[in-house]
DNA sequence: TCTGGGGTCCTTGAGCTG
DNA sequence: TCTGCAGCTCAAGGACCC
């Protein structure tokens, strides 16, 4: 308030304060089990061990009720107790996540199929339908891109969003908007959602964990002491279980710890860059900006055997399946358009050891016979004595098909000889 | 009857070159 | 010609993430 005569302090245009929202979404496969099958809220439900097939699915009710006429319609509104037939507790899969009700039997997400069968035999077992959760993530990202533009895709349930120059994204600290976009993303989806708003990518990723499901937080510099240095370690994006084993040997067990180290003391002991990088995020500090487009820098296939098989043993089946992961990455480069020069091979043995070898050819390719050709050059330099359990194919060195670079002059070579 | 699949980034060591 | 060094690329492996 100013009286006649007096001076009235005119506050200058403040910039904007950097705000950036990580969201995530809540029990997502679950969650899109859930809305396509409504009937099963509030029974154990374990989503993993492969793909799902609507056509193997018909097969299935059909083989254990021939008297009934079964149509892809009848998929939508399956009975609960024609379930169990769906999916089968076998092979070697892992569960990607689990309902509440199954996670009280202590099943969880990464969790082996056989030991998920054991602590809850009754769950009932939902391969993942990844065309619908596709659709799903698509549907959500969109609904955010037409409030927020600047948004960084990380992965099919969770994002990155730029709130500083949005309209509304400073009012209450990016609070407002915040609640804006999960309202959208539950009426385009149904789906709830938890969103953390602090200063920088880091601390948003921590605090969209505070507060969930269907939950908001917000976090400014000024309370890095008190909301996040008490955090574990492990609660970083980027410690994982080996960087926090070290941790802890050196009795470092939450952030705050953490921050209390010396920089010069982290480098010693966890190398120049890592070292570093940890004495940062401790102290909360991260500049990464939010990145709207990003290049794929390497395109792979691998899989798992049903058994674990040998090079000489198991020829027939294991050239069959190289062969069919060669063909698949080579299709996966020709329809997201690119080229790659680097081709390599990733093994797991029956002892989960892993050896990878790769080498890098004088051209850019996206077909399968020379992906072929020279994945089968690098699977000579491994030991093939030992059986194997996991096979993969891997094309890197990426170029977008178009814009390769020209190819060296070469002189003319021997013939290829096989 | 533990332990998937598809990625990225970093470190280390070998080998090459000026 | 030999040696040491710095800087670079490539290959392999490890850690981490969703």
């Amino acid at each position: 308030m100013s009286s006649p005569g007096m001076l009235t302090a005119v506050t200058p245009p403040t910039a904007p304060i950097r705000r950036i929202a990580h969201l995530d979404m809540d029990a997502f496969y679950a969650s899109v089990e859930l809305l396509r099958y409504p009937q099963l809220k509030g029974l154990p439900v374990v989503i993993g061990g492969g793909r799902r097939r609507e056509d193997d699915m018909l097969a299935r009710l059909r083989e254990a009720y021939p008297e009934r006429e079964w149509t892809g319609d009848d998929l939508a509104h399956i009975p609960v107790e024609f379930f169990p037939l769906l999916g089968q507790y076998a092979g070697r899969g892992v569960a990607t996540t689990a309902t509440y009700p199954a996670r009280q039997f202590g099943v969880g997400s990464a969790m082996g199929l056989m030991k998920a069968a054991r602590l809850c035999p009754q769950a009932i077992l939902l391969p993942v339908d990844f065309d619908e959760v596709r659709r799903i993530s698509r549907l959500f990202k969109q609904t955010i891109r037409e409030i927020a533009p600047v948004m960084e895709d990380r992965g099919v349930d969770e994002v990155y969003i730029d709130f500083t120059d949005v309209p509304g994204g400073q009012r209450e600290g990016g609070r407002v908007l915040a609640r804006l976009i999960q309202k959208s993303i539950f009426q385009a989806t149904g789906l709830t959602c938890s969103i953390g708003v602090a200063p920088n990518k880091l601390i948003a990723k921590m605090a969209s964990e505070f507060k969930k499901p269907n939950g908001i937080s917000v976090v400014y510099e000024q309370d890095l002491e008190q909301l996040i240095w008490p955090l574990p370690c492990r609660k970083i994006n980027g410690v994982g279980p080996k960087a926090d084993a070290k941790l802890q040997g050196h009795g470092i067990h939450t952030i705050g710890e953490l921050a209390q180290r010396e920089r010069t003391w982290l480098i010693q002991h966890y190398g120049k860059s890592y070292g570093a990088w940890l004495h940062e995020v401790a102290w909360g500090r991260d500049e990464r900006p939010v990145q709207t487009e990003s290049e794929p820098v390497s395109m792979s296939r691998e899989t798992t055997f049903d058994r674990d098989l040998h090079a000489a043993r198991d020829r027939a089946e294991l050239g069959a399946i190289f062969t069919r992961l060669c063909e698949q990455v080579a299709d996966d480069l020709q329809r997201k358009g690119y080229v790659g020069k680097t081709i390599g091979v990733k093994l797991r043995y029956d002892n989960f050891q892993i050896v990878t070898r790769d080498s890098t050819i004088d051209h850019f390719t996206n077909e399968a016979t020379s992906i072929r050709r020279q994945a089968g050059l690098c699977l000579k330099r491994v030991d093939l004595t030992r059986r194997i359990r996991l096979l993969g194919v891997r094309v890197g060195s990426l170029a977008r098909l178009g814009e390769v670079p020209p190819e060296p002059e070469r002189p003319p070579g021997p013939a290829q000889l096989f």
